[in-house]
DNA sequence: TAATTCGCTAGACCGA
DNA sequence: TCGGTCTAGCGAA
């Protein structure tokens, strides 16, 4: 049987007398047949830790026991606490009202675990992975793992937009484009003929009735939207509404229900996941798995799938609807936005399988997670499976105060600028987890009080570890680490193209995720198991080991170029070889404690750093480098950064792969001279000028108004809308005397209207001059050409 | 509305 | 109009 939710309802046990209880239900699905199954025997509670457990339980069952539910006083034992009492309700409003009162009670010192969300609760105390299968018996649900076959459908709605935002209580829905495995339809509120994906209805109700009847018969197991949180799901809702009609979608003919997640809501749908693929995303760019800053669905297509997908402006829409124009480019453009949604969503749906499993909570949770809820669930389970209770969430005036003090983070070496040949690359694998294993740094063995481990196990920063006794972080971190080399070692042996593969490389990716992000849970203000000084002690041992790969380095001879929180970078010397830096890896390694490892990340031919723009020093995070088939790395330059206009970023490559790979400086003052020149003529299309800033706050609340801001403004003031996360194209032209004046957003940009002088000094030359410096050229050689050199002069 | 710190750069802002 | 300081954004790890 296949878990696909977990969630609980109220239900009615005595008639009579009014009264009822929270009782979780299980969605499951067997022989492609859901069903729900009620968990009788599992009721609401928390823990409240008391200085006296008779006298508490006095206190307890002298409150109105009745109107809170209280089913049952327990006495517990817990390994972090030493007097427990378990209190168990019937009903989950009973719990939550209960816990104002019960706090104050003179015998009891706090609660526990009085916020944990009772769905989330059984999760826990079950272990109930969702998405793996299980047996389920009537105490008991055995997980065995399988290959889950979901059924996923996604929807698209187009709507009227005359003029401002669609709101659904006057604007139609034209439009609704279903997509799933099979079939790929759009539903029209108006004929339009000549297109076989659309089925054309007479009206709007009748259309919207039809989506209805064709979710419930596809009945499928995840409902994907791109942002059906913030529209689609509550438009759709609202707009039936409207019409007289009830959004019935879910199996128990209930309508899509708000939850509170943060500031937004999100969308639950009985019966099925709402994958909301917007927020899916937005989750996977924190954890690093995919590289996005735009979120609209045409600039994820790009990124994600590498294809090209128009967008039509919503005041395009609604022209081409009350024009009866190119209904047909309408409908195509509905159908490509379900289309797009659900390859991504299928791209990544294995892996969040694998974080489900992992973490233990719904899709729907995990897709809307952030990374310190993802820890904390797991941790969740962890502090169950010790019986250990869960520390409870720092209260507003602790986060203040935890924020106030930060800590030193891992060391950045000054480079040695210049070109530099025969590069090796070495860093620690896993750094941040191998060091919270290996010196076990957890919030409680903090100082332990014995003589030995102070001896043998003090950070850098002053504080140390228990060696005696593992930690509940670290214990836990050694689990996945070593759960996930195993299945890094069985992924040697697979076919790199079979499903094996992909299911084993998603779970070992999630538990990468995962281990990746205790260190910044560590240290996160609103963490329940926060410790500055773990978190710090990390930080401390983190520098000690890099310095300490250097300075070993240096003794043998290497010249220690650069280093970054994990990583040494070394020259070899004429007279050493790679084989030489292989076998120092190997020495350091067995000198290492622990499980900390050194590894080869690489060898490279040629590098360069260069001096930062503010004085003569070497700038830190930015260098490129190029290995031996020609590759090249660009860290933290112009080129990877977004906000700089594609003609610096193009030309600064062109110059790095000039020097690097074809080591002729002369050609790379040839190409910048060609670009200033370009420039001049007014020649560069509008495309090679954008500049990408994100407005980051409210528009009113910017203290210095740049570029991006005032661009923005000026698009506002020509009815454009622009949000807090809004990614603002912007170009400089000559109109204006400040920068900012000058910026216009792109799209009230005509060709050629762009202010060269700009572009060539805050621009192109910027972008490579530091570069050229490095190989004798000035600014002015770059300007009026000059003289000639050759790389040979330097080699 | 929520993982961390370190670091670079641009351009506005402000006072002289 | 200058030079220093501050705000702001983005990237590396």
């Amino acid at each position: 049987m296949l878990v696909l939710d977990v969630n609980y309802k109220n239900i009615a046990i005595d008639e009579k007398e009014n009264k009822s209880r929270s009782i979780i239900t299980i969605l499951a699905k067997e022989n492609s047949k859901k069903k729900e199954i009620q968990w009788e025997d599992f009721w609401p509670y928390y823990y409240a830790v008391v200085s006296d457990k008779k006298q508490a339980k006095k206190e307890i069952e002298n409150v109105n026991t009745e109107e809170y539910s209280i089913k049952k006083i327990e006495e517990v034992k817990k390994d972090n606490a030493e007097k427990v009492l378990k209190l168990v309700f019937a009903t989950t409003q009973g719990l939550a009202k209960s816990r104002e009162e019960i706090k104050e009670l003179p015998s009891v010192i706090e609660l526990r675990e009085h916020d944990i969300p009772f769905a989330k609760r059984f999760l826990i105390d079950y272990a109930v992975e969702p998405l793996n299968c299980a047996k389920i018996t009537k105490d008991k649900i055995e997980k065995i793992d399988c290959e889950p076959k979901l059924k996923m459908l996604a929807i698209d709605i187009e709507t009227l937009a005359p003029e401002r935002f669609p709101d659904p209580k006057k604007d139609q829905i034209l439009t609704v484009s279903i997509v799933d495995e099979k079939e790929a339809t759009v539903l029209s509120s108006k004929e339009i003929k000549n297109a076989k994906f659309v089925k054309s209805f007479k009206d709007e109700k009748s259309m919207l009735t039809e989506l209805i009847n064709t979710i419930k018969k596809k009945n499928p197991d995840i409902l994907l939207t791109y942002n059906g949180d913030g529209f689609d799901i509550p438009y759709l809702r609202e707009r039936c509404r409207e019409l007289g009609i009830k959004f019935a979608i879910g199996i128990d003919d209930s309508e899509p229900k708000a939850v509170t997640k943060g500031l937004t809501k999100a969308f639950r749908i009985e019966g099925m996941q709402h994958i909301d693929v917007y927020a899916m995303l937005t989750l996977l760019a924190k954890l690093a798995v995919v590289n996005l800053v735009k979120f609209d669905l045409e600039s994820v297509v790009e990124v994600i799938l590498n294809e090209k997908k128009e967008k039509i402006p919503s005041k395009s829409i609604t022209e081409m609807w009350q024009n009866g124009s190119s209904l047909e480019k309408l409908a195509r453009y509905n159908l490509e936005d379900s289309i797009a949604t659900y390859k991504i969503a299928k791209k990544y749906l294995t892996l969040i399988i694998e974080l489900c499993r992992l973490v233990k909570l719904t899709p729907f949770d995990v897709v809307r997670a952030s990374a310190s809820t993802l820890v904390e669930s797991l941790l969740f389970r962890k502090a169950f499976e010790k019986n250990i209770l869960i520390p409870n969430k720092p209260s507003e005036e602790e986060v203040s105060t935890r924020i106030e003090t930060t800590y030193e983070g891992g060391y950045v070496k000054e480079p040695k600028k210049g070109l530099h040949e025969r590069i090796a690359v070495l860093d620690f694998s896993s750094l941040h987890p191998t060091i919270i294993i290996t010196h076990n740094i957890s919030p409680e063995t903090i100082n332990c009080g014995h003589k030995e481990c102070k001896e043998k196990n003090t950070a850098p920063n002053g504080v140390y570890f228990c060696t005696k006794k593992k930690g509940f972080v670290p214990e836990t971190i050694e689990e996945l680490f070593f759960r996930r080399m195993k299945i890094k070692k069985m992924l040697k042996e697979k076919s790199k193209d079979s499903k094996e593969y992909e299911v084993l490389n998603a779970r070992q990716h999630a538990l990468k995720i995962i281990l990746n992000s205790f260190y910044g849970y560590l240290g996160y203000a609103r963490s329940r198991w926060y410790s500055r000084e773990a978190a710090s002690a990390i930080t401390a041992f983190s520098r000690k080991y890099v310095k300490f790969v250097g300075q070993e380095a240096e003794k043998l001879g290497f010249e220690f170029l650069y280093g970054d929180t994990d990583s040494a970078f070394l020259a070899i010397p004429e007279g050493k070889s790679k084989q030489d830096i292989i076998k120092f890896v190997e020495n350091i390694n067995a000198k290492l404690p622990g499980v900390m490892q050194l590894e080869l990340e690489g060898f490279y031919k040629r590098g360069i750093f260069v001096t930062k723009k503010s004085d003569e020093k070497a700038a830190k995070k930015r260098y490129a480098l190029i290995d031996e088939e020609g590759n090249l790395k660009i860290v933290g330059f112009e080129y990877v950064r977004r906000d700089w206009a594609p003609i610096a970023k193009k030309t600064q490559r062109k110059v790095i792969e000039a020097i690097l790979k074809e080591g002729n400086p002369a050609k790379a003052v040839k190409i910048v001279r060609n670009v200033i020149n370009k420039l001049k003529s007014g020649a560069v299309k509008k495309e090679d000028l954008v500049i990408l800033t994100q407005i980051k706050k409210s528009l009113s609340s910017y203290e210095a108004i740049g570029p991006s801001v005032a661009a923005a403004k000026k698009a506002i003031a020509r009815g454009k809308h622009i949000g807090i996360g809004s990614v603002i194209g912007y170009i400089i032209t000559r109109r204006g005397k400040s920068i900012s004046e000058r910026a216009e957003m792109e799209e009230f940009v005509k060709e050629g209207d762009y202010d060269a002088e700009y572009y060539i000094n805050n621009q192109v030359i910027p972008a490579v001059i530091k570069i050229m410096n490095e190989l004798g050229y000035s600014k002015d050689d770059l300007i009026h050409g000059g003289k000639q050199k050759t790389l040979g002069s330097y080699w």
